[in-house]
DNA sequence: TAAAACATACCGACTGGTCGGTTTTTTTCG
DNA sequence: CGAAAAAAACCGACCAGTCGGTATGTTTTA
């Protein structure tokens, strides 16, 4: 979910090196967007990274924000596979399932955090990214909410309010992972991300 | 607690023209900080708007990020005079204190967040600002738990866990101003972190 | 052979920071 | 007190380096 790898797609597409280096540079790009953030990280470097000369970088991205949107598509892709998984699961199944998912989460997304921190960082500033992130963001949110709606109707939840426990349940993850970023060593943040997760799920679940 | 303007420095120091425009460039960097980020936000451009040189500029501070880090204190500075404030009161009614600046610092932190962002960011990349944040988060995170543990000492209360609470109520916090900041429009995020405050509040009190 | 893919040299804009000189403030001292 | 000297504050032109992006030419692919 938080990964951006596609193996797949790198493999179909060794036959064309175009593609080849396009995810040379995107993955070059994540790594250094990740480390560095976009600003530090310049173009000669991601190049450079990727093993590519800059024409080709600007063969394929006609900027080096457009990079950047790229970058954010193939993650926002990742989610709407997460997400088309579940469909068919109940409520509490896949809030189960993502609890199952914290520790992977916690154990990958502490190099992709900083990024993801700039998308939204960006976002709040930039047009253009923020009318690309919005969109889904509000997806993934009327998603959450009619999954909570699903399960109180369906009389596993107790009776609340939907948009509220979404809203809360969001607010939380978003939060512990960001003082998990800035304070790693600070807490067992899978633990208590475990712990958290339980306690919700037991207030949330109808004894 | 979130505002910076600090009005009887500025007084006081209209005496000496040399701290008038260190807070000029103070407040010009938050302005431009704010509203750019810390990378587009020109050491020029600074200059400019606090309408002094940028001779004056390096005579108040070493760096660009010196002056970032100045800006950090001041800000730490603040949360520690409201902490201080609160030190005489029971753990109930200072938590109705903070629900009761939920209100404001919704309405203040819109412009400011985004530059919260960068601080944190930055952090996390940065050693020296790093070493500068890690203090005060940890120092404020023990004075949230110390708080809770004193209000389940005084059995205003339920039993819980004191360290696991304080990472709850942070983290909540700072999930709804990070999502009101990506979606400020999406939704009513005062009432919304009033609701979430007050039935977090509900479950910690004692019946 | 045409078009797509890639390489390389280069450019203009901008940026953080410096530096020698000038003005203002403070201190010294007769 | 008041002038001179010292120190602090300030100015603004300048620099060295960086960066995103381009132009032009070459290689690879279909």
């Amino acid at each position: 979910m938080w990964n951006i790898p596609t193996e797949a797609e790198k493999v179909s597409a060794m036959q064309h090196r175009s593609e080849e280096t396009r995810i040379q540079l995107i993955n070059s790009a994540i790594k250094l967007f990740s480390t560095q953030g976009f600003n530090s990280a310049s173009v000669d470097e991601i190049c450079k990274d990727a093993g590519v000369s800059k024409g080709a970088f600007y063969h394929h991205f006609e900027s080096k924000q457009a990079l950047f949107l790229a970058l954010l598509d193939g993650w926002l892709d990742n989610i709407d596979s997460a997400i088309e998984a579940s469909r068919e699961k109940s409520a509490p199944e896949t809030f189960m399932q993502i609890t199952e998912a914290f520790p992977y989460i916690f154990a990958t997304a502490g190099d992709h955090l900083p990024m993801f921190l700039e998308f939204w960082l960006k976002a709040s500033r930039d047009d253009e990214i923020w009318q690309a992130s919005i969109a889904p963001y509000r997806r993934y949110h009327k998603y959450f909410t009619s999954l909570i709606k699903k399960g109180v109707d369906e009389g596993s939840f107790i009776e609340m309010d939907p948009e509220l426990a979404s809203r809360m349940i969001v607010s939380m993850a978003m939060g512990l992972l960001l003082q998990s970023l800035l304070d790693p060593k600070g807490a067992k943040w899978e633990a208590t991300a475990r712990e958290i997760t339980d306690l919700m799920l037991n207030t949330l679940l109808k004894k």
